[in-house]
DNA sequence: TTGTAAGCGTTATCAG
DNA sequence: CTGATAACGCTTACAA
C-alpha cells in the first residue's frame, strides 16, 4: 500500500481506488487516528486551508459579530479561521496582512473601516495588490479602496434614513454625536445626517460635536451637551455605544428620555436591545460570512480580479428611546 | 548565493554570515519584498507559528476579552492566532482541536467552561492527551480535568466573596440567578453562593433560580422572581449579563435599584461599568495572554508535561446597584 | 564562511 | 487499479 494510495482515498480523490483497498486505508486510518498534515497539503495546494480576518479590536461587538459570521461559514466549509486585531493602525493592517499571506491564507478580509487622507493607505493598497497576485482573495468591509471586493452598508443613506426618522417625530434641533475623528466611517455618517438635515430645511438646527466609538465619548458627548442649553429635541450618536454613553449621561441627569430628548444610534448591536435604544440595524453577521462565502467559494477557480461593492441593506428599528416632540420649543 | 546562505541571515540563525554577504541577501530580500514561506517553515520546525483559541462564542464579551489577551501576545511574539467558536459543544472542541493539530499548532487554548458529567469530555480529554504528545501545548482556563495546565480563577470563591458584600449590606434573603443548566462554573458559583449563605446562617434566605448567561436569562428570572412576592433583598446573577438583564426588568417595573432590592453580578466585562453594576472583578484578560505566554514559552523547549493549576485572584467591585438594606423585612 | 543535499508530509504525474 | 517519484519551500546537518 503506497502513499499515493492512501492520500487518494483520504483525500477525497476521484482517482479509481478499489474498494477492498479503500476500505483497507480507511481502517489503518481509523486505528491509527491518523489524520493529514494541512501543513504539508497545503505546501502543494494553491492556498492552506486558512481564512484570515482583520479587525480593529475583537472585544468591540461590532466586530466580534462580523468574526462570527466569518468563523461560521469558514469551519463549515473546513477552514480554519485567523483573528488579528489590528487597533486601527494601518501599519500593523499591513503587517498582519503580510503574516497571513506568509500562511498562504485563502483570503484575508478586512473588517475595519480606514481614515481619510492616511498617509499609510497607499502602501497596504500595494500590499493587498501583491497579496491578491499570489492568489489570495482579500475582501473589504467597509467602503475603503483597497483595490479589491467590497461588502458594506451605506454608512450615509443608514444615517440618513434615522435622522429622518427623527425628523418625522417633528424634531429640529438635533445633536449629531460624531465618530473617531479623521475615520471614513465616521465622516459618511456625518455627511448623512447633515444631509437629511439639510433636505427636511433643517441645516440649521444640525449641530455635530465630537464623540468617538465608545460609551465614555457618548457620556462625555451628552454631558457637554448639557453643559450648554438649550438641550437639542434630539441627539443621533455616531454608533449604539455611543448612543447608550449618551442615554446614560442624560438619564444621569434626570432628564427623561424620551420624554424630554430623544436619543439614536447606529448599528443594532445586542445592547441596542437590552436598552431599548431606536437605531438602524446593519447586517454584520451577514458581512462576514459573506466575505467568507465569496473567499472559500472562489477558492478553487480563477479570482475574478474584480474590485465590485456590494451594499447590504440596513433596516430602522424604532425602540423606546425615541417619541414624538410634544413639548416646547 | 545558496538558499541555505539565505535562509540563515533572514531566520536569525547563527550561523555565521559575513557581513557582506549578509547585506547582500538583506538587500535582495527586501527588493523582492521577499518573506518565508511560515508553511514550508512549519514543515521543517516542532511547531507551525500559530496558536489557537477556542471560544464559546467570541460575540460573548467574556470570551473576546480572553481572545484578545491571546492575541496581543501571540502577535507580539510573532505568532499568528487561530479562532473558533464550539457554542459549548464538547463534540464541537474535539473537531476543532483536530483542525488546529492539523496545522502543528503551538498551542491551543480552551477558554470555555465544561459541563459536568459530560459522556463526551472523556474523548476530548484523550484527545488533548495525543496533541500534548505531539508537541502541542494545551491550556484550559477553567476548572476542567482536561489533563493539561490551567489557568483560572476561584468561581466559587469569587462568589463566596460578592455574596459577603451582600450581606455585609444587611440583605438576608437573597436571590441567585443561575447560569446554564449543567455547566460546572455554574456549579462552582452556586456552590459558593450557597456556602457563603450558609455561613452567615441564612441558609434560609437563599434562593436559587434558574437562569443562564445572557440578558435574556436575567430579564426572564427577574420577572419571574417579581411575580411572587416578596421580593428579596437582593438578588446575586451568574454573571454580568444576567445581573444586567435583571436590573432591567426590576426597574422597567418600577422597582428602585438599590433602594428596595440590590443587585450584582460577576465578571466586571464593560457593561458592569458602564450600568454601575457591582461585581466582582476576573482577571480575562490575563487568563488569556496569560495562557498565551505559557504557550510561546515553553514552544522552544520541552513541555513540562504538568497539568498545574494556577489561580488568579479577583476582586470585589462595588458600583450603584448594591446598597445597604434600610427597609422593612 | 559558503555550498550541497536530505528531509518534512502531501498531492499529482506518469508508469506499470 | 496501484505504485514510485517529483515537487512544494524551508532548515539543518555535513562537506568543502
Amino acid at each position: 500500500m503506497a502513499v499515493a494510495t492512501a492520500s487518494r482515498v483520504l483525500s477525497g480523490s476521484d482517482h479509481p481506488v478499489s474498494a477492498r483497498t479503500r476500505a483497507k486505508v480507511l481502517a489503518a486510518a481509523a486505528k491509527l487516528e491518523y489524520s493529514p498534515s494541512a501543513l504539508a497539503r497545503a505546501m502543494v495546494s494553491p492556498h492552506s486551508g486558512l481564512v484570515g480576518v482583520l479587525v480593529s479590536d475583537i472585544v468591540n461587538p461590532y466586530f466580534a459579530v462580523i468574526a462570527r459570521g466569518v468563523d461560521d461559514v469558514a469551519t463549515r466549509a473546513g477552514y480554519v479561521t485567523m483573528l488579528s486585531n489590528v487597533d486601527r493602525r494601518t501599519d500593523t493592517e499591513i503587517g498582519r496582512l503580510r503574516a497571513m499571506r506568509d500562511y498562504r491564507a485563502a483570503g484575508v478580509i478586512f473588517a475595519g473601516s480606514g481614515y481619510v487622507d492616511d498617509p499609510r493607505t497607499p502602501d497596504l493598497v500595494k500590499a493587498v495588490s501583491r497579496a491578491r497576485e499570489e492568489g489570495i482573495r482579500a475582501v473589504s468591509l467597509a467602503d475603503r479602496d483597497l483595490g479589491c471586493p467590497t461588502i458594506t452598508v451605506d454608512n450615509r443613506a443608514a444615517a440618513h434614513d434615522i435622522t429622518d426618522h427623527l425628523v418625522s417625530l417633528c424634531h429640529r434641533r438635533i445633536a449629531f454625536i460624531e465618530g473617531p475623528p479623521g475615520m471614513t466611517v465616521t465622516q459618511h455618517r456625518r455627511d448623512g445626517f447633515l444631509a437629511a438635515m439639510s433636505t427636511a430645511g433643517l441645516a440649521e438646527g444640525a449641530h455635530c460635536v465630537p464623540g468617538g466609538f465608545d460609551f465614555e465619548a457618548g457620556h462625555a458627548a451628552a454631558v457637554r451637551l448639557m453643559a450648554r442649553p438649550p438641550l437639542p429635541d434630539a441627539v443621533l450618536a455616531a454608533n449604539d455605544e455611543v448612543a447608550v454613553g449618551a442615554l446614560s449621561a442624560l438619564r444621569q441627569a434626570g432628564i427623561d428620555v424620551p420624554g424630554e430628548i430623544s436619543v439614536a444610534g447606529i448599528n443594532d448591536l445586542r445592547v441596542a436591545q437590552h436598552v431599548g435604544l431606536t437605531t438602524v440595524s446593519l447586517p454584520l453577521y451577514e458581512m462576514g460570512s459573506m466575505a467568507a462565502r465569496h473567499i472559500v467559494e472562489s477558492a478553487q477557480g480563477e479570482d475574478a480580479g474584480d474590485s465590485a461593492t456590494t451594499t447590504l441593506s440596513h433596516r430602522l428599528i424604532t425602540r423606546e428611546t425615541t417619541a414624538r416632540r410634544t413639548s416646547t420649543a
